[in-house]
DNA sequence: ACCTGAACACCGTTCAAGT
DNA sequence: ACCTGAACACCGTTCAAGT
């Protein structure tokens, strides 16, 4: 049967689910798909482009959300569901290889917009919340997979130390809050021009 | 004469800031040291932990700062003046591997502290913020290098798009705003209390 | 059009053995 | 204590040649 770029990426996603980020190699899927590593440089131009397709995958149904907070929550479930989904979204969002990130960045640039902030400044703020999202999501899922393999946690400290849901909404509540600020400044300001 | 540490950091450092970080191999760098690369494992204890070592190098001067903004500036104004400065120290602190950043983490959440936060929201605060410099900073130096070695940039569409700086301080003044919203809110809950 | 086979030019890490 | 030499087990990518 012949080799289809959903079978490669399929295989990919498989993969990374069941042994991370650093063995998903070219070699071992294409071993893996019983093919020579060649045969995947006829459907992809690179790994970097692999992984961004990989990682759109793992970001399938992100994109219907809509509303800062919501698609932030949604894209950290997505991220979470799959081994190393974190790092390998924040790499390929890096790269410019995440079709569906651009569409995040979008989504949360529009509802940046519609508090009121310009265009620019609503892709800023989009921007900032996207960077904050991703660094929180790969140090937690970094953490999280670390003591998977580990001794018992030790005692919890505080309701915080390990309520990630509620670590995670403080932070997202910082930046709305923020961009409200931004955003009814630069009214006041041109209100005032 | 003796291998020692600094040399090891030193020379790799120059290699970095010379050829790029997928440049700055184990083996490249025992080869720019005439050393056999297993002399370098005597000193580090694997690659992360040497990568960690220059991170801290290149973020020389910046733990010296206090105050969210002043830390915040430095710290990108560093990370810019090395070749994939951005880049190393994200992984660097990702990874665990860089005590500078845990300063710089440390100074982050005393500066929230000082608006009113209790110790662990404080954390979570300093926390964002060091995940926005690095975001903003590896995505700004990411396409400063990429079109350094490229075509003459296209004529700017508004002051914004091509002052860095600016759109630096637009996020950076998103977070210390809600930083401020949440402690003073925190304040407003507990004298309710 | 799609894939194989084989090569090219590398990696990080370990470890017996040397000095 | 500090380092070499050599090995182990890999990488990503290219490309003539096959079907």
């Amino acid at each position: 049967m012949q080799l289809t770029k959903r079978d490669v990426v399929e295989t990919a996603a498989t993969l990374l689910d069941d042994y991370g980020l650093a063995d998903l190699t070219m070699r071992r899927l294409a071993r893996e798909l019983d093919v020579s590593p060649g045969a995947l440089y006829w459907h992809f131009a690179n790994k970097q482009e692999l992984l961004g397709a990989v990682a759109d995958r793992v970001l399938d149904g992100v994109q219907a959300a809509v509303g800062v907070v919501d698609v932030c929550i949604r894209l950290r479930n997505a991220l979470l569901s799959h081994t190393d989904g974190a790092e390998l979204v924040s790499a390929s969002f890096a790269a410019g290889q995440s079709e569906v990130m651009k569409q995040v960045l979008a989504a949360l640039a529009a509802a940046a917009a519609d508090t009121g902030l310009d265009a620019a400044h609503a892709q800023l703020a989009a921007r900032t919340v996207v960077y904050y999202v991703l660094g929180f999501t790969v140090d937690e899922q970094s953490r999280l997979q670390w003591d998977a393999a580990g001794a018992d946690l030790p005692d919890e400290q505080s309701v915080l130390a390990d309520d990630a849901d509620a670590r995670f909404r403080f932070g997202l509540g910082v930046l709305v809050n923020g961009i409200r600020g931004a955003a009814s400044s630069a009214t006041a300001s041109k209100s005032v021009v």
